[in-house]
DNA sequence: CCTTCTCGGATACCGGCACTATCCAAACAT
DNA sequence: ATGTTTGGATAGTGCCGGTATCCGAGAAGG
């Protein structure tokens, strides 16, 4: 198919496409003469999820190209292929080491991975960009004078260790290595929308069972 | 305390604080005289919920404006408070009703809200932006291929239904209303990016287990 | 063959938004 | 007295995702 209808099938203006094109977000399509490019299905897919990320995902343009060239680096194994397109995510500056609210955050998180065995996570603590955004969401909320610690965020991580099984259960049911990676990235970043909002509606059900609509 | 005073504390530029004053995110301060104005710690509790809205929540302002409109509202009950607080959040444009994977999504969510038995969450299912949230998102992840249906979804619901009850059980330990109000909106903007992150760790520490760093 | 349309590529530009810099006159501080 | 600081008003900045315009090279039709 040709840039118009690439544009038709996907919803996405013609000068946006070619606004990624330069961005390097979309490879260019096969050059038929010095006018024509032809494109296929996997230039749609790949655009959609383009879309996903920056609309959905609210991810940065750069951050999208980022992410996109480890998806696309075959060189590596699955799980840092992986690591390194989920890695490239965060826009999370890194937390001020010396902030008293900072290392107290710090600590907390790290005793939560400790009690939970996930030795991994704590292995990698130092340099995850996860474990970088909750210490730094962590320390946000202390500031504002939420005593999070270990006690009460322990509850919430095994429920999102649960929600990471079945991510990764539903992860598995693709065929295709290049297709899981993807898939991977479109759970890290879709499903995330999804579960916050169905975060608020049950929020919105438990608090009308409790106070009904008084 | 004093224009300057207040800057230093929070560690937001003068010319920022002028800012939100001027967009109404922030009361004014008790005006002593032409000249000088009065804050107190109200103002700098205030402040910084408005920093954790506008950095980690990444509100935009205008609608940051409206929640704690809302927050300060004292005419309200409390879960009509809480829920206008709320439902001035979310900055999903309307989905498009007549679009087919629309209505495939919205049709799997009700289901979840039935099987759930969420009957609140299901009257207000036309109203809730979060339902609205819900079903876009779904809609997104179908439009990419990804067969999300209710029996998929239903397992992340009661997740984050069990989630939802232990936020409310932390904002049951506030002792006043307004602390109360203030907490649930907290709870819904900067519980999710800790929530996200532990996601994210969870599903690292998750792959790790299953796949090693092959 | 010639006209007219459409193609892809390059470049300049736009609009929104969160700030920020400058200016001002009033009023402290010393 | 005089330099500094105050709050308020206004205009400007930088970023960033996206768009409008122009161009010359083919394709399509008669």
């Amino acid at each position: 198919m040709r840039l118009a209808e690439l544009s038709e099938r996907s919803g996405v203006s013609t000068a946006t496409i070619k606004y990624y094109l330069r961005e390097g977000l979309l490879a260019p399509g096969r050059q038929v003469n010095t006018t024509t490019a032809e494109y296929d299905e996997d230039h749609l897919r790949r655009l959609r999820l383009v879309r996903a990320l920056i609309q959905v995902g609210r991810v940065p343009v750069a951050t999208a190209r980022e992410v996109l060239a480890h998806v696309d680096d075959e060189s590596l194994g699955r799980t840092i292929r992986l690591g390194a397109a989920l890695w490239a995510l965060p826009q999370v500056p890194e937390p001020d080491g010396s902030d008293e609210e900072v290392r107290a955050a710090h600590h907390e998180v790290d005793q939560v991975m400790e009690r939970l065995g996930w030795s991994n996570a704590r292995s990698l603590s130092s340099i995850s960009p996860a474990h970088r955004s909750l210490v730094a969401a962590v320390a946000t909320l202390r500031r504002l004078g939420y005593a999070w610690d270990a006690e009460l965020m322990l509850p919430y991580a095994r429920l999102m260790h649960r929600a990471a099984v079945h991510d990764l259960d539903f992860v598995e049911t693709r065929s295709s290595e290049a297709e899981k990676v993807e898939t991977a990235v479109a759970a890290a970043i879709l499903f995330e929308p999804a579960l916050r909002a169905l975060h608020r509606l049950a929020q919105e059900e438990e608090s009308a069972r409790r106070y009904g609509f008084e």
